[in-house]
Parts: C-alpha cells; sequence; structure tokens
DNA sequence: GCCAACGTTGGC
DNA sequence: GCCAACGTTGGC
C-alpha cells in the first residue's frame, strides 16, 4: 500500500502543534463526523499528515505520521466513532497559512478551502508536497 | 423522504 | 463577536 496524504485540524487553544510535540503521540480522538470518520478508517500506519491549527493561527504547521489505524473512540458516548493515533515528525519551518493555501492554484481545490468545517480530510500526494515545500521555509 | 430549524465550526 | 456554511435533527 502505498503513502496516503491527510491534513487535520485542530484549535490550537484545545491541542496545539506544541502540547502535540510535548505528548510525542497522541489519540486523535473526539471526531463526530461521518464524513471525517470515513477518512480515519482509510488512514495507515506511515501515513503522513499535516497538521493544522484552525481559528487562532490558520496555518499549516507540521508533518506528523499514523502510528496506529483506527480503533474504537472511547471518548464517544455512542459506539461507532474511531480515533487513530499520530505521532509528530517535524514542524514546518514556516509555517503555510491558509491565505498562502489560497493563493496557489494548485491547492484551491482541497477540501481545507472548499468545505471549510471538515476536520480530517484526503489530500492529493502533490497537494501535500506543495504544501511541504511552501513550509520548508 | 423532504425540508425547516437548529447547532457548530471556523474565517473574518 | 459576527455570521456564513453546512451537517444533523426532528416534524410531517
Amino acid at each position: 500500500m502505498t503513502t496516503q496524504y491527510w491534513l487535520v485540524k485542530s484549535e490550537p487553544e484545545t491541542y496545539s502543534w506544541a502540547d502535540f510535540v510535548r505528548d510525542k503521540r497522541t489519540d486523535w480522538t473526539g471526531v463526530r463526523n461521518y464524513a471525517a470518520r470515513l477518512h480515519l478508517k482509510a488512514m495507515r500506519p506511515g501515513d503522513e499528515v499535516l497538521f493544522y491549527h484552525s481559528n487562532e493561527g490558520k496555518c499549516v504547521v507540521g508533518i506528523a505520521r499514523v502510528t496506529k489505524p483506527a480503533f474504537p473512540d472511547t471518548t464517544a458516548d455512542e459506539d461507532g466513532w474511531v480515533a487513530v493515533e499520530l505521532a509528530p515528525v517535524a514542524p514546518l519551518k514556516q509555517p503555510v497559512t491558509l491565505a498562502q493555501i489560497k493563493a496557489e492554484a494548485v491547492l484551491k481545490d482541497i477540501a481545507l478551502v472548499r468545505q471549510g468545517r471538515l476536520s480530517v480530510m484526503p489530500l492529493k500526494s502533490a497537494e501535500f508536497v506543495r504544501i511541504k515545500k511552501l513550509g520548508s521555509g
């Protein structure tokens, strides 16, 4: 299976990249949206994940990796919701802002732009690479 | 099964 | 803090 690429959102006030780095790994719990759940279930260990700060920040700040595939989310009140485990790989040298992403022709169609409320979304490898490059300083 | 009302997310 | 977008809920 080839590597897949994803983007996850977190409000830095709730759980920031710094929190994530301090923790060294985290269970990505709390997703309560069917579309996002489908994406979580499709994640495989080794997949690369961009970590986006929503609200305060509005920028991609780092790269993470899937370390455990979907398992039941024990923080949910009902059965059926899942989480994955993620671990930080590296921060971006320069955060890539939403404005930068919107300005890139290659990135205009990504869900981050088109489907504003989705919290877990797939990226094509070209899209992932482009954002990574924008963040390499 | 449609659709109006409602709640939440997240950019501005 | 406001509000647009959109997902979810519930009445019919």
